[in-house]
DNA sequence: ATTAGGG
DNA sequence: CCCTAAT
């Protein structure tokens, strides 16, 4: 059998309150332009892209298996049974430690014997003057920014990965004589994008990591706790108002392709992503004003699910729409990845959104009932804003 | 740091 | 989402 590399991958305080960090994987490669994260309200992060993966579905995939020929090892099927206990094992373990797959003459079986998972390119950018254990701290943080979030287990066979769950491995070609060189494990990031309205940190929460589908939304609603506050009402706009409703920014991303990673060591100096160092190198004549040299990362696209819109809505109903920062405290305190801008942004489209006919419509769609409130409270507000202007002049004229 | 709008 | 001028 082939002896393949083992990667040593850590993942045992890999997911566990991981330290705050920023993953974008960039998917909407369409975009103009990139540009720095920004956790807006908070602090501001230099950033540096520090991976990108070989597949186009942002995930890695094994390299290692190997297969044997021979009949030994029956009996022994610790190979999907070490696999489980794999992901929580001690640093410095493969993932998988099973045996090597191979054909029992009687049964049937497939073993397999995954000896590495091919980790995607990790680009890390960090000065010399940064310490071994600094160095370390960031190849893990990478690998975590990207598995952070939770991860699963695709298998790839013959270049085409298997969805099906329900399919048997002689269904899919995977029987005692294909070729293993066919077959491949993924490690693929927890798609776990469209947070529940919880308030607390989402990395408290508990995701089933087994979701199927990405299009599976979080259940667990038993979990869904929405505080009702009760606000006084100022005008015809109002009721209830929910305090803390949206999720906090939890670090999965949808595409993994690159990841974003803030800079350890305090005396980290410029960071520029090497693809960027890289394209100004071959260049002839260095970029006149690269309108973004810097190593900043557009932030990853994060639609607004129902019930962000829902409390957005809530939000500027009573409060207009001249006070995001307030819209922002007020619903999406703990959405650090929502800042009062995006919020004033979103809103912009939600008014957009609720004029176009629905067939115009992209993404999830939005309740009809919603986008009625949308139109309501913005008209609303837009005389109540016009009512203040009138009365402004008077200082106007005093200054002038 | 926020607001407000255009890109 | 990003970029910015103006507060």
């Amino acid at each position: 059998m082939r002896v393949m590399p083992i990667l040593e991958f850590d993942m045992k305080r890999t997911f566990p309150g991981a330290k705050t960090m920023h993953v974008y994987y960039n998917r909407n490669i369409g975009y103009k332009h990139q540009r720095s994260q920004r956790d807006f309200p908070f602090k501001k992060r230099k950033l540096f892209k520090c991976g990108s993966f070989s597949n186009s579905d942002g995930e890695m995939s094994t390299d290692g298996i190997s297969s044997s020929p021979t009949n030994d090892l029956h009996g022994n099927a610790s190979g999907s049974s070490k696999a489980s206990s794999g992901g929580c094992a001690a640093a410095g373990t493969s993932v998988f430690n099973g045996g090597r797959a191979f054909l029992r003459p009687g049964d049937s079986h497939v073993k397999f014997r995954i000896k590495s998972f091919k980790v995607p390119e990790l680009f890390v950018d960090i000065p010399e003057n940064a310490t071994i254990g600094s160095l370390k701290r960031t190849v893990m943080e990478a690998v975590t920014a990207i598995l952070g979030g939770g991860l699963r287990i695709g298998v790839v066979f013959q270049g085409k990965k298997v969805r099906d769950d329900n399919k048997t491995l002689l269904q899919t070609g995977i029987s005692h004589d294909y070729k293993f060189d066919a077959l491949g494990f993924s490690l693929e990031p927890n798609p776990v994008q469209t947070p529940q309205p919880l308030g607390q940190d989402c990395r408290s929460c508990v995701f089933p990591y087994e979701t199927p589908q990405p299009l599976t939304r979080c259940p667990s609603p038993s979990t869904a706790v929405h505080t009702g506050i009760q606000q006084g009402r100022s005008d015809d706009h109002t009721g209830t108002s929910l305090s803390n409703f949206i999720e906090s920014d939890h670090e999965s991303a949808p595409s993994p392709h690159y990841a974003a990673l803030e800079k350890i060591s305090a005396n980290s100096r410029a960071l520029v992503p090497l693809t960027a160092v890289n394209a100004e190198a071959l260049s002839a004549v260095p970029l006149r004003k690269p309108k973004r040299s810097e190593a900043t990362q557009r932030r990853i696209r994060r639609p607004f699910s129902v019930s962000e819109v829902e409390a957005l809505v809530q939000a500027v109903e009573k409060l207009g729409t001249g006070r995001w920062r307030d819209v922002k405290l007020r619903a999406f305190d703990n959405a650090k990845h929502r800042t009062y801008v995006d919020l004033k942004d979103k809103w912009k489209t939600l008014v957009h959104t609720a004029r176009i006919s629905p067939q115009q419509r992209r993404g999830e769609p939005v309740p009809q009932e919603l986008l009625d409130r949308v139109l309501t409270a913005h008209a609303y507000w837009s005389q109540q804003q016009a009512k203040q202007q009138m009365k402004q002049p008077s200082e106007t004229y005093l200054i002038l």
